[in-house]
DNA sequence: GAATAGCATATTGTATGCAATCAAAAATCA
DNA sequence: TGATTTTTGATTGCATACAATATGCTATTC
């Protein structure tokens, strides 16, 4: 039997997300967004301020985001943005490589209308967001859209992995630098992505899936924000 | 030239691991151990006293934790270590498979003698530890002689991803309830496990893995640490 | 007698203060 | 002039204090 909760007690469980988890998101949108790159420190007290908080959660959510892979802390010496070097790159695009193919799968076995519903609707918001101006937003969508798919897997375990490695991922194409061309490609291979899911084909579903992550690297080399290994990445 | 730091200031040097990441190597034994098990609340007094902390770092290890999967934390409400309901279990369990078959590879590629001998050593230990009350010293190292392979595969990536869902596993069987019997037969498993590792036989080692961890997840559920769920886990 | 309101206690969440440490600039000496 | 020491400022690490919230008990009311 339910407890019936009165009033406005039900309401409590609205916004009670407490200050670090929140912070975590703010940290990883300045992120993803590119407003925070590789290399950059972090001083808790200067973040503390323009985030509107203490000390206390804020170190608590970079202790959050080290965890995560996303931010390098050392003793007495700060945090900063962990931008991970040609070989560890090689890596995370190896290792999501393996992941797409399994999640592939589960993806296509599982995914509903009303997922396919909600990835095209970010699909054509992106189509629709082609100025330079508009690369933030866009960004943001993107992000959501990759979620989504990944999250069209439901398997906890996986979705955690995957979507870690997706935003240290997209911490390597700096977004700010992109161009206008770059994502005009990224919304075609997009538009294929989605054939793929409604079709429920995992194979070729893999396969895009991956050769849309390593054209994100190839920008990244590109564009400079990743510096390319001297020897063979031929992990 | 030393600053020679007069007093005893200078030793500080010696051990600057921060508070926080030495609790949270501390909690992580007593949940490798038995010793927390599934469940189980952490109070943050309690335990900044146990520990002979004060909160603060203790509150960041305890996040560091839930962002590792292996506690639970709800606003206001306290953490909870996460014992997986029996999804998440066979969710890692799939994962730890496609990742064993993948690091499989690597490691037989890439395993030093060097390497070899340590995780011999260790099993070499192991097998001398067979008394009940020795158990907790078995588990320390048998937490070690997995470890050791998996940091063969000489990826960091896979392996921060491969060791924290070893932890996750380690939890579901609660050392303390295990059985001298169980801990002969992990025995003769490492042993053929080392076999493949020195005749570098990726595929057969990938399965023998496997099914050691599948095998510790059988313990988990006949000990009762686990819930068998009640519909098909066939994920 | 059951249910609810109010109160008391315990625990979590956040802010702040102080000591320890580090980094870099200024000063000293060869 | 160049290297080394000193010093100073800033920043991190930890502890403590205070505020907000939940939990359990008691008392009161219908």
């Amino acid at each position: 039997m339910k407890p019936a909760r009165r009033g406005l007690s039900g309401l409590s469980g609205l916004n009670v997300t407490p200050f670090p988890e929140r912070v975590v998101e703010m940290i990883s949108d300045l992120i993803a967004t590119g407003e925070l790159r590789g290399g950059d420190r972090l001083t808790e007290k200067a973040l503390a301020d323009v985030l509107g908080v203490s000390r206390t959660p804020l170190r608590e959510a970079i202790k959050i985001l080290a965890a995560r892979g996303l931010l390098k802390t050392r003793p007495n010496a700060g945090a900063v943005v962990n931008l991970p070097d040609a070989r560890e790159a090689a890596e995370l695009v190896q290792v999501m490589g393996w992941l797409w193919d399994k999640m592939a799968v589960l993806v296509a076995e599982r995914i509903t209308d009303e997922r396919l519903a909600e990835i095209e609707t970010y699909h054509e918001q992106m189509r629709a967001l082609d100025r330079q101006d508009q690369m933030l937003e866009w960004a943001k969508i993107n992000r959501r859209f990759h979620e989504s798919i990944v999250l069209a897997s439901d398997n906890s375990v996986l979705c955690e992995i995957a979507l870690n490695l997706q935003t240290r991922i997209y911490l390597c194409f700096a977004i700010g630098q992109r161009s206008v061309a770059r994502q005009a490609q990224a919304n075609e291979e997009h538009g294929r992505i989605l054939a793929m899911l409604k079709d429920r084909d995992s194979v070729r579903l893999a396969k895009a899936l991956m050769a849309h992550t390593e054209r994100a690297f190839e920008t990244a080399y590109e564009t400079g924000v990743l510096e390319r290994g001297s020897d063979d990445e031929s992990l």
